[in-house]
DNA sequence: CTGAAAGCGCTTACAG
DNA sequence: CTGAAAGCGCTTACAG
């Protein structure tokens, strides 16, 4: 089997507490000893079991990741492989482990949240969503366990340290970058209501019609998953529609794609016909013909706050919640017109 | 603190063996008292602590996944985030958790994997490359420690599962398309010679050649690392070499498209310059101008059955080792053209 | 400066 | 069908 503290302390002929303390390096232990134990190590090929010290020591020296649907579904959007290099860069800098969550459902993922608290499988979580009536936010809460969102909590936002854009702010320039440019009649395409930040860009949309005295029309405003559950036909209907917009903002770089190849294939021309903007600013975008004019929201900064939060929550739990918000920036190219 | 085995014990009025039986439902345990033990569970809110059990049982219910370097640098390249979408497939299905590898230097990587495999981190590791002469696949190979890899071991391949596609008569194949529209000038560009994937489509490519007759010429082969390293300049002097060749065979789509962009911005025209061909097939090749014909390598199956024959390994370490071969086949787009 | 002992929270032969 | 005991491999007060 493998070696044990016991076997390095029986070649050393000290205590298995001594070598647990020279593994520890405590300065209260004599470098002549500490040297025979070393070398009782190496001549063994020592290496400590990593159950047993979390065990004892109940820390484990990873964090855990939770996604919003199971990996396989969610790695397609480049946003989450792009907050994970973010969060792993400080996760190797301050060596913990990466522990993903895998689940699909609503429950699944509840159920593995329970299991790296409770189990104490990680020493802190990052949650990489943030919807209204979250139960693992709150089950989070309730148990004070180290975590941090990416995104903004919809209740007890002053309660948890969180990382986000000002989506509204953000969004409320682009809509007004699409005012500037003459256009009145633009739609909104989000996400579920349920996503926060979904329901932080529609704001910023409001706001910068409102300034520019431009009557909310609730039949602008449509839902992605209406777009794809309807399939093809509901989305090419929309582009159709009797009074079609002149622009669109959209919350995901993926969704305003899809609508561009549709657009193409019915001969409405971007951005001649209908002007496009959208979120994330991934790499694609810049490929697109034409290419799309996105809000960069600084998916790795996000990632990497994140987690330099949580680890600093992990270190010193008594730290206070805090706010980052991580700047956006409109990376304009050529899918939108003026209509003047 | 947590509540442990033994507050369950002592409400359900057993012992805490028993406790430990009726999570294992072990059927010796009697139906009645079963139920006295669950509804103390469910009363105190218990949850089996995972450390204990993993030190307890040697088993971690997880698995971990090596990169070829940091996550960071790593998850640029859209072929990881989907090979974690095919394994995160099973893990769920069979209720294992992943754990990921941070590291970014071969001693780096060494280290975490001794950490994993010593400190019984996790059951089994799936290696997300192959290269030759790997420390790590040694290592892993001398422990006897249950791993599966993506792409061909160099060395012992008879001794290692793996998973991989047929990457000699696929680029073989691809070489012959091109051959077969009038190319002679063929140049290929690969990965560095330790990545075992370069080597053989390498030899797929000479086959190729020989098969027509055509004499293999060293000039004709360069690594990307040779292009990247002296950055946008020597790419383009590349492409304007005196006598160019008028095909590429890349071995990453990312490289192609690069290359592409760069073309472009040389007024070289594809595919009536230059044709390309490359491979992986992420998403990004079917929205450039042209489409790019890339080889489809079915990178989420590779990461299935990676995870699922390591999940096989896990349960009967007896196991026989086996080689499964991926299909991967030619999507053809508009990046080739016939020289007749 | 070092050791013996108790403990972290489980599991599992052994005994009855 | 159930319990007492030993053990998984560490750590850490306590004592000297």
């Amino acid at each position: 089997m493998a070696v044990t503290i016991k076997d390095v302390a029986k070649v050393a002929r000290v205590s298995p507490s001594t070598v647990s303390r020279v593994i520890a390096d405590n300065p209260r232990i004599s470098e002549e000893t500490k040297k025979r134990v070393r070398e009782a190590m190496i001549e063994l090929g020592y290496h400590p079991n990593f159950q047993a010290r979390s065990l004892a020591v109940k820390s484990t020296q990873s964090i855990g990741i939770i996604m919003p649907n199971s990996a396989t579904k969610v790695l397609e959007n480049p946003f989450f492989p792009e907050v994970l290099r973010g969060i792993s860069q400080v996760a190797r800098e301050d060596r913990y482990g990466i522990y993903l969550s895998t689940g699909a459902t609503q429950e699944e993922i509840f159920e593995e949240v329970v299991q790296m608290v409770q189990g104490r499988r990680v020493d802190g979580i990052i949650l990489l969503y943030s919807k209204t009536n979250d139960t693992v936010m709150n089950y989070l809460l309730e148990e004070d366990f180290p975590f941090t969102v990416i995104g903004r909590p919809y209740n007890n936002a002053e309660r948890i340290t969180h990382v986000d854009n000002d989506n509204i702010y953000a969004t409320k320039q682009v809509t007004k970058y699409l005012i500037d440019k003459g256009h009145k009649r633009i739609t909104f395409i989000g996400l579920n209501p349920e996503v926060v930040f979904t329901i932080d860009r529609m704001e910023g949309y409001k706001q910068a019609l409102k300034e520019a005295g431009i009557p909310f029309n609730e039949q602008l405003v449509v839902q992605e998953s209406s777009l794809k559950e309807g399939g093809v036909e509901v989305a090419k209907e929309f582009l159709l529609a009797n009074e079609p917009s002149t622009a669109l903002v959209v919350t995901d770089d993926f969704v305003a794609i899809e609508l561009m190849s549709y657009a193409e294939s019915l001969n409405i021309r971007v951005p001649e016909d209908i002007s496009i903007i959208s979120f994330n600013n991934i790499m694609l975008t810049n490929h697109m013909r034409p290419p799309l004019t996105s809000v960069d929201i600084d998916i790795f900064q996000l990632g990497l706050e994140a987690a330099s939060c949580l680890i600093e929550k992990i270190k010193n739990p008594t730290i206070l919640p805090k706010r980052l918000t991580i700047p956006a920036t409109m990376i304009e190219r050529k899918s939108c017109a003026s209509l003047k």
